[in-house]
This record gives structure tokens, sequence and C-alpha cells, in this order.
DNA sequence: CGGGATCCCCCTTGATACTG
DNA sequence: CAGTATCAAGGGGGATCCCG
């Protein structure tokens, strides 16, 4: 387990090292889409289930149709998300989780667990740096 | 473990179902930074122990001495990061995880692992998705 | 119903120069 | 050494209108 924890903070800092001549790290690359506004919240939201458009911008509200759009199909290119069209009258389209796309709710699911454990201490650390400035 | 999994999934629902009243989402708001450029790879570069200014600077390369600065600033507000200044001339100022900040690589290494592991498929996928275009 | 296309703002980031 | 200050640019994201 530790193991792996450092097998990964070397695999940064290597990159770090070398950085300039191989391009854009690749894990960096995967993770800006975990960081991205809407990746992460439409993917917990898939993970109910398959849904349908409108379905999904109702389970999300404040997130525009434009954006929803966008960020569905940046999660269908990476191979996250599938889409399937059925061609009735008014058409309807189903979003749902590929297996790749289910395999990220373990480890997500972790970081918002971290999350949740810790905002209590976050808070506070807050109010205590704003409180001495 | 799943129950963790479906907990979080249940809760960002949850948040979404209740969003507007309650302002924005704590978790959200601690996510962001994990996405943030910088943030996550100065944590994971201070896992391997304390590191000076100038130091961090040199083993991350391409991050700015202003972005630096305030990604630094960032993470002390937050306590994931404490900053010791010695008194000495030229002065050098220490940075380090605090326990808050060291809780944080397990989750985060997680993560890391999962992008490292799905890289292939990721970039396959998006080859798939763009010959059909 | 499920989007596309367009306009535009603002916030983040970068580059550069200066300081205790 | 460890920052601060200022300016400029780019793109992420919202609002709006339109379409099959």
């Amino acid at each position: 387990m530790l193991d792996q924890i450092e097998t990964a903070a070397i695999y940064i800092q290597r990159w770090n090292a070398a950085s300039g001549e191989s391009g854009p790290c690749p894990v960096r690359d995967v993770l800006d889409k975990i960081g991205d506004k809407w990746s992460m919240l439409l993917v917990m939201t898939l993970a109910g289930g398959p849904k349908r458009f409108n379905e999904l911008h109702r389970e999300v509200p404040d997130i525009s149709q434009k954006m929803l759009t966008q960020t569905l199909r940046d999660l269908q290119r990476d191979g996250l998300v599938s889409r399937q069209v059925f061609d009735t009258k008014p058409p309807s389209v189903e979003y749902r989780l590929t297996d790749l796309g289910h395999s990220l709710i373990v480890p997500f699911g972790h970081l918002i667990e971290w999350a949740n454990r810790s905002i209590g201490q976050i808070g506070a650390a807050r109010q205590v740096f704003d409180g001495k400035i």
C-alpha cells in the first residue's frame, strides 16, 4: 500500500526532473479533468445508473446546457462515459458509465471521503490563518 | 468499502438537490484545490520531506515564482502545509506537510495510481473518438 | 428532447521587474 | 534567499438564441 503511494510520489518527481523533453505529464493530463468543475460531479451522478440528458440537467441544476454537453463529450472522448441514442420521437439519449468510468468511482470516492473528514479541520485552519493577517 | 463510496455519491446528489440554499458545496470547495494546477504537485513533492523555497522551485521547474508563492500560501491557509522561518542570513524558509497534509497523500495516491493504470485506455479511447469525427 | 453556435466577461496564469 | 508588485493574455465558463 505505502509502496504504491511512494511509487506515485517518485513518479511525479521523476517526471518533474525530465520535464520539457517529454511533453505534458500524462498523469497530470488525466488529473486535470478530476479537478475540472463538472467532470467528477457528473461521474458521481452517473454512478447511480444511466441517465438521459435532461435528467442529468435536473439533478445538477447549476450546470449550464453548454457545459453539460461539453463535459459529457469530453468524458465520452476519454472513454469514461458511453452515449446511446434511441431513435424515438422526440429523440432520447442515454449516458452511462463505462467499465473504465466505474473504476474511477473507487479512488475518487476515497478522495471525497477525505474531503468530508477534513472539511472541519480545513475550515478551522482557514479561520486561524485569516484571523492573524 | 463500497458503502463509503455510495455514501459519497449520495452526499453529492443530496447536495445538488439542496443547492442554492446552502452556498457552495464544501466537498467541491476542497476538491477544487485538488484539481488546481499546482497544489497536488507540491503536496506530492513535499511528501519526500520538508523543503526550502528555492529547493521546491528547482524540483518543480515549470512553476513560476508567483504561483509557487501563491500555492504555498493557499496550502498553508488550508492547514496542509506549515511554514517555518529561520532567522539566518540570508533568510531561509522551510515548508513541510502537516499531519493533515500527510493524510491527503494516501487517497490522492490512489488517484494517481488509477491515472497511471488508465492512461493507456484513455489514450486509446481518444484516438478512436477523434478518428471517427 | 438534445443539443449547436455565438458573444463576452472575468479569473487564473505567466512574464517581468523590483526588494528586504 | 524568499518573496512582492504590476501588467498582459488566454481560456474556462455563463447567458442567450437557434435548430432538427
